[in-house]
DNA sequence: ATCTTGACCTAAT
DNA sequence: CATTAGGCCAAGA
């Protein structure tokens, strides 16, 4: 088996995000057993693109708030994606982020 | 090994 | 509200 970047276990997680849900950077860090790494996480979601089949677009930063929108190929792209997953976006923020959290864990 | 960057978090100014 | 600063971690050059 060759060696599992932290690249790879972060798109792991993502694509295991469940359609109409949404996890947040400091949940893939913890279930990573690096719960101090959100910023790596993210950074891997910044390479993303190396792999289009991950769903970055369910992934927010612990407040709800869609802070990697800008990464997109437009603004309202992600909340665009979100809404078409039943999940309202108000103000780059999800709403009821709490009832749309999924923890990579659970 | 050293330096830089990054879609974070929190606090302070 | 905008910017800075410190802390955290991983990868690329």
């Amino acid at each position: 088996m060759k060696k599992t970047s932290f690249f790879q276990k972060v798109y792991k997680v993502v694509k295991k995000i469940p359609h109409g849900k949404v996890t947040t950077y400091g949940a893939i860090a913890k279930y990573l057993a690096t719960p101090s790494s959100s910023r790596t996480v993210g950074w891997a979601m910044n390479a993303c693109h190396n792999d289009k089949s991950i769903p970055a677009h369910r992934v927010v930063n612990r407040n709800g708030v869609l802070t990697g929108k800008n990464h997109f190929l437009g603004i309202n792209l992600m909340e665009q994606l979100l809404n078409s997953e039943g999940i309202d976006v108000k103000d780059d923020k999800i709403v009821n982020f709490k009832n749309h959290f999924w923890d990579p864990n659970t």
